[in-house]
DNA sequence: AAAGTTTGTTTATCGCTTAAACTAAGTTTA
DNA sequence: TAAACTTAGTTTAAGCGATAAACAAACTTT
């Protein structure tokens, strides 16, 4: 309770210093009097933290502005190239790293596909895809400054990963595998509070305050974000909302509830109604690519399937709604690609359902990150962990 | 975005008296060197701090304490009776006013019974009420600071009552109404959202980071604290997690929506029940109450009602929990009075459905302010609303 | 060329926290 | 019972960061 944090001279210039830069990230190319207006810091004080920054790597001059009928602006520049980020998106049967600068740009990146689920080899693979983004990494000051892995599973707050029923892991440790063999700072969320956080920053969310990420893949997974920031419940695994009971006598689900969302949204769902309607029967693994297909070319049962499963999709989202009253609502993962086919019976479920005052007040949009949502969002952790020790951004 | 508060001395030392004042609300009596060992503030700082608070009237010193070896302490106490707010619970038929002193303790009570909810006569009751408080109130240094209201519907950030069903009104001012008559700064919240509040400060969820506040009565409303603040969504209307689908085929609901939790776990859904049961014949007013006195009888039909009542609410606490991931369920509202029988079928509802990981974290409790939570929440955004403004608390 | 503008730095001051010294007032020990 | 030790709280001097104001630099306009 009272281990608030007191107040000092550090403090205060701790927050000053990241207004600026904050500034500077959000409004380059930007001079120092700039700054001063736009923060209401004194010109003195702008000075000496942007001096405090350039000799940090963070910031650099970038030659002359326009005069406005005076002394020309030196014009600063967030310097993204100050270190390098890995970001890691780890599916059930795919390992997708980004190497990523400071403001989040791809540098490079690596998939590969994984041919079972077992601890030693998912880690030996991991292992080899930050090792060549490693080697790929430009030259810069502060080098590789951090590892975030997005993993389909609960996440406590200690990073251990409490439980992935899809890779079938149980209570692994992975941040300790991972820092014991590389010594970088690494981060461990869940997979969809990772792809909110991307899209918070870099994708459908930027400058929205409350939001909901929804991905839709084989199973699916929530990520709230209110206030700009993450929220994770007591144990780390809130968001489970494809858990949530749409119909209270419905299937039983392996979770133990009955009637979960997912049961009747997700990827799987989907691929389910295929095999039950009897439009393929091609093997389990193409289904989705196929059914992209049949869609493209009009196939009315397909049509059919996937307005159904808008419907359904909406009528979570609704719950969604209500419950948060978010600005925008971004659904994400492999679902995307139906855009086209579930958007219209998604908005007209949401008329139909919403009360007045909810109607308005919420935008659903798609993913514009796509596949790179969640390794984004991890190597962003690192990033903000990263910045953070520097001193750089609040903690 | 970029209208973050800067920096400065005035920050720091706001940040450190209201730490002070923290540590004296939630560990009095406490002596000035206890304080800053708690803290790790500087003693001279807190002396400073402490000096000003008396002079300010919220904190006197209260003889001494004991000696360890040394010099005696001065112990130091919060000043509850510095000023007094009123905090009111509209409901849809009586309003409940409490007068109470700043650490929330009620010093004057009123309830009127409601005849009709038009806004002309409430208004007068309303007043009526505040007059007869004020008028009751004990001589202080800052007399009444200021009135709060929880009221049954939406209420946006700028305290407009947008929508309120039950009691027919619409895009009501209220705030300007009580401002305008009483020129005391007024804060108005939904019902639930300040029962929540009420709850986290004074009832069942203190000390609990993460709550989420259940108020089934007519119908239900809940309130989100996170991270011990409340949280609205964009337009204020979040946590109407009563209308969220639980049975998507369900029954239409007056807010658009489908099968919503509400429909079947309120005090209207045990009420219909009984009338189908016919189980008695009187008047819809006395129901519940007749319902309380046959179960505690113990007679079989309504102890079944009430089973599958729990049942019910359960299921939708399922949601709630893997939605949030919360420390502490709380519930509130006349539902509370059947207590004794709900608890088990909801208890055994979350041992049948939610997944291993989710149980252990969440626990279940009954609101401990009962009647008064609203009327105690709302009266404690009134308070804080002074504190903050004589920066004594934060923003 | 002089006057006016805008940018960015330097300087003196103010207010805050802090460590250390100090005063006050007790308890323990011999 | 007096000396030694402890603890509480205040006073003092120092340090640090933000700021306003003065200043220097560099440009545009008249």
């Amino acid at each position: 309770m009272s281990s608030l944090r007191t107040g000092d001279q550090n403090l205060v210039k701790q927050i000053n210093k990241s207004i600026v830069f904050h500034t500077i990230q959000h409004k380059a190319p930007i001079s120092r009097a700039q700054i001063s207006k736009e923060t209401g810091l004194n010109k003195a004080t702008v000075s000496t933290m942007v001096a405090e920054l350039i000799e940090d790597h963070f910031v650099y001059e970038i030659g002359e502005g326009q005069s406005s009928g005076g002394r020309k602006p030196v014009m600063l520049y967030l310097n993204s190239h100050a270190g390098y980020s890995i970001g890691i998106d780890l599916g059930v049967n795919y390992i997708l790293g980004v190497l990523t600068d400071l403001s989040g740009n791809i540098t490079e990146k690596i998939t590969n596909k994984l041919l079972n689920t077992d601890l030693s080899y998912v880690t030996q693979q991991i292992f080899s895809i930050i090792e060549s983004l490693m080697e790929k990494a430009p030259k810069s000051p502060y080098g590789i400054i951090g590892i975030g892995i997005g993993v389909p599973g609960h996440v406590d707050p200690d990073d251990h990963i409490l439980f992935a029923p899809n890779l079938k892991w149980e209570n692994i440790d992975f941040k300790k595998i991972i820092e014991e063999q590389f010594h970088i700072p690494t981060k461990i969320e869940n997979e969809a509070n990772a792809g909110a956080h991307g899209e918070q920053l870099y994708g459908a969310g930027k400058n929205v305050t409350n939001q909901v990420y929804i991905s839709i893949g084989v199973g699916i997974g929530t990520g709230i974000i209110m206030n700009h920031q993450l929220y994770k419940g007591v144990s780390g695994i809130s968001g489970e909302m494809g858990h949530m009971t749409i119909d209270a006598n419905g299937r039983k689900c392996p979770c133990g509830n009955r009637g979960c969302w997912e049961l009747y949204a997700s990827e799987s769902a989907l691929i389910r109604s295929i095999q039950q309607e009897e439009i393929m029967d091609e093997n389990s693994e193409e289904y989705l690519d196929l059914l992209l297909e049949e869609a493209k070319k009009g196939d009315p049962k397909v049509l059919q399937l996937l307005n159904t499963q808008g419907e359904i999709i909406g009528i979570g989202i609704v719950n969604i709604i209500n419950t948060f009253n978010p600005e925008v609502i971004i659904i994400g993962n492999r679902m995307v690609q139906f855009k086209n086919w579930i958007t219209n019976p998604i908005e007209r479920t949401l008329e139909e359902r919403l009360s007045l005052y909810h109607k308005s007040s919420t935008e659903i949009r798609f993913s514009i990150l796509g596949d790179y949502s969640t390794a984004l969002g991890a190597s962003s952790f690192s990033i903000a962990g990263f910045l953070s020790e520097k001193k750089i951004i609040d903690a």
